[in-house]
RNA sequence: GGGCCUGUAGCUCAGUUGGUUAGAGCAGUCCGCUCAUAACGGAUUGGUCGCAGGUUCAAGUCCUGCCGGGCCUACCA
């Protein structure tokens, strides 16, 4: 039995995530960790909320909250969220967590004894009328090259040149419009990954497996220009992890915090404290996850994100890690997903264009988003998701193929013989050949899903689902039943068992379908088909049955027509 | 500006280290079946593989240039 970590990206706390968002980490990870555990392994799948930084102010402030309470409510709608997702988190927890404060703090101490911590001094954009400083991209004014009256102090997006907040002409705060600004002395701590920069780039050469998208990103990063840069990993502000040198304060650091890319990667460990916690567990429980020193030498560690995230868990996070000298679990296997759009244009958050979680499973049960959204997912490049395409695979692939196979054989059996497995008849050739089918193709999902190759592994599921109705249509046991009903036990008896066998395989894709089946199978056998012959076995002739009701019902022209309405504009506030 | 990814049938996409007549699903057309959510099965139409050169016995695959789409470029996270 193997042992899996597994991470997905961690959400930002401002606001609820759109389905961009969901197939670019939460997804995929949460179908590769029922994957492994449906295969018998352990497994260890953690995420949480992501909840400190400026716009975690800025959401707080416009709901008229305090930051805890704004974050332990979103925490909260967040979680209920997942939740309707089906995301199988074995704990989703919060940044903001006393064991992320602790271990935070920590890594610190840790790297500043080892000479990577470096205090520098730099000029900072304050604004009078906040009361706060602001980062640059939230300092606005008009572009020195072009005009453009609403450039950022990071960049004007109107002719893409790069500036400093000083740059810009009659700067003012993006928060409050305020033009009271100036620039202030401040100091903060930078990473000194410069100085683990050949380290970091030997640990990437070798891995050889790594989706391009992810090592080429890492490439760029260690190589550009003068190579990889040292990074400030603390900000101004009141929200955050304050800044220590393990349990000792920091001279000069007072009233300062952890930026928050420092802090979001560590929570992946403290998250795994918040888990021991919240189920009565010990240090050593979690720890046998996360210290190789205590365990977690054959943990396989896998990380899921998009594509924007890469760097952090490619270079920064892993020269925290490596730079602590302690024997914490590095990352194995890093999958990284491009971005899904929506209908001609990019999902937006700050624009409200597109689904969000919340709206998705309004309309419609997690199942059809799961399959749509991970049969789709964007691995190899940008994918679109449009109304039309959603509504023609759902139909077809859950309703026609799958949910209708469920109907045949269940209605065909209650009328011919009754809601138990029939008696009676033997396998042939025909039988055999859907066995020796089924094998090959079970074999190919098995060894996508552990290539984690998404779409290749729905192709290949689909395909199971299909070889069904083949299977049926060619072995004809509505024709049989009037000559031999015996023969056609037989087929009805092998067909339930395929119903079992398809909620088996289907599980990791769309969960709460498979549970309707096996529920109508009467059964709690979920025990992986290694031997297929013997896995359509598993239902004996006598056991009892019942007709589910329709699994997947068909999204009609005019419902595709009124959400593609509904969704052309921007999220109402 | 620089870097990376990408352009294959009407649509969504597969195409391993270059190797016969380029594949799948959907849509379309025809046929079959009638157990079923008017569902299922079979067959079939459809592509000068973005464009132009080059290397090679052989190029969707390698090289060069051009055109189109996308992403990243380090203080949003």
């Amino acid at each position: 039995m193997a042992r899996h970590l597994i991470t997905s990206a961690i959400p930002y706390i401002n606001g609820i995530k759109h389905l961009g968002n969901l197939i670019g980490s939460q997804l995929p990870a949460d179908l590769f960790a029922r994957y492994q555990r449906a295969r018998g392994h352990e497994v260890m799948f953690l995420c949480a909320t992501d909840e400190h930084g400026t716009p975690a102010e800025l959401a707080a402030a416009k709901a008229g909250k305090p930051v805890d309470e704004y974050c332990r409510e979103m925490h909260a709608i967040q979680s209920e969220i997942a939740d309707g997702f089906r995301l199988s988190f074995d704990h989703f927890g919060r940044s903001s967590s006393p064991q992320n404060h602790r271990l935070t703090q920590h890594f610190a101490g840790r790297l500043a004894q080892a000479g990577l911590i470096e205090e520098v001094s730099e000029k900072q954009v304050y604004s009078n009328a906040d009361g706060r400083f602001l980062p640059d991209r939230y300092i606005e004014g008009t572009c020195p090259n072009c005009g453009y009256d609403k450039a950022r102090g990071d960049q004007c997006e109107n002719c893409t040149i790069q500036l400093n907040p000083t740059d810009l002409i009659n700067p003012r705060s993006a928060v409050s419009g305020s033009s009271d600004l100036e620039v202030r002395e401040t100091k903060h701590l930078h990473l000194r990954q410069s100085a683990m920069k050949d380290k970091l780039d030997q640990w990437i050469d070798s891995q050889v497996d790594w989706p391009v998208l992810t090592t080429s990103i890492a490439k760029k990063w260690l190589h550009d220009g003068d190579g990889l840069q040292d990074r400030g990993i603390t900000r101004d502000l009141d929200w955050g992890i304050p800044v220590k040198k393990g349990d000792q304060d920091w001279p000069g650091m007072e009233d300062k915090v952890f930026y928050v890319w420092f802090d979001a990667p560590i929570e992946y460990i403290a998250c795994g404290g918040e888990w021991a916690e919240a189920h009565g567990k010990t240090d050593a429980d979690w720890e046998r996850w996360w210290r190789t020193d205590k365990g977690a030498d054959d943990v396989r560690y896998t990380q899921f994100m998009g594509k924007d995230n890469v760097p952090f868990h490619t270079l920064s996070f892993p020269a925290t890690i490596m730079g602590s000298g302690e024997p914490w679990k590095l990352v194995d296997y890093i999958k990284s997903f491009n971005y899904l759009n929506y209908d001609g244009g990019q999902f937006s958050t700050s624009q409200g264009r597109g689904v969000f979680m919340d709206q998705a499973l309004e309309i419609l049960p997690a199942d059809y988003w799961r399959w749509w959204l991970l049969s789709h997912a964007p691995e190899n490049s940008d994918s679109e998701f449009t109304w039309e395409n959603f509504q023609a695979s759902v139909n077809k692939d859950l309703a026609d193929v799958l949910g209708n196979f469920v109907s045949r054989v269940t209605k065909f059996c209650r009328s011919k013989f009754g809601e138990e497995v029939p008696a009676g008849g033997d396998y042939g050739p025909q039988e055999q050949a859907l066995i020796d089918d089924l094998t090959r193709r079970i074999r190919a999902y098995e060894a996508h899903m552990d290539a984690i190759e998404i779409r290749k592994a729905a192709g290949e599921l689909r395909a199971i689902w299909v070889a069904g109705n083949e299977y049926l249509q060619s072995a004809e046991p509505w024709a049989k039943f009037k000559t031999d009903p015996d023969a056609a036990a037989a087929v009805v008896r092998l067909s339930l068992n395929l119903i079992r066998l398809y909620a088996v395989l289907s599980q990791p894709f769309i969960p709460d379908a498979a549970a309707t089946l096996m529920t109508a199978m009467n059964t709690d056998d979920d025990s992986w088909p290694d031997d297929v012959e013997q896995a359509l076995s598993a239902l004996p002739a006598g056991h009892g049955f019942a007709v589910p009701d329709v699994l997947f019902r068909k999204i009609t022209d005019e419902e595709r027509e009124d959400w593609q309405t509904r969704f052309s504009g921007t999220r109402d506030g």
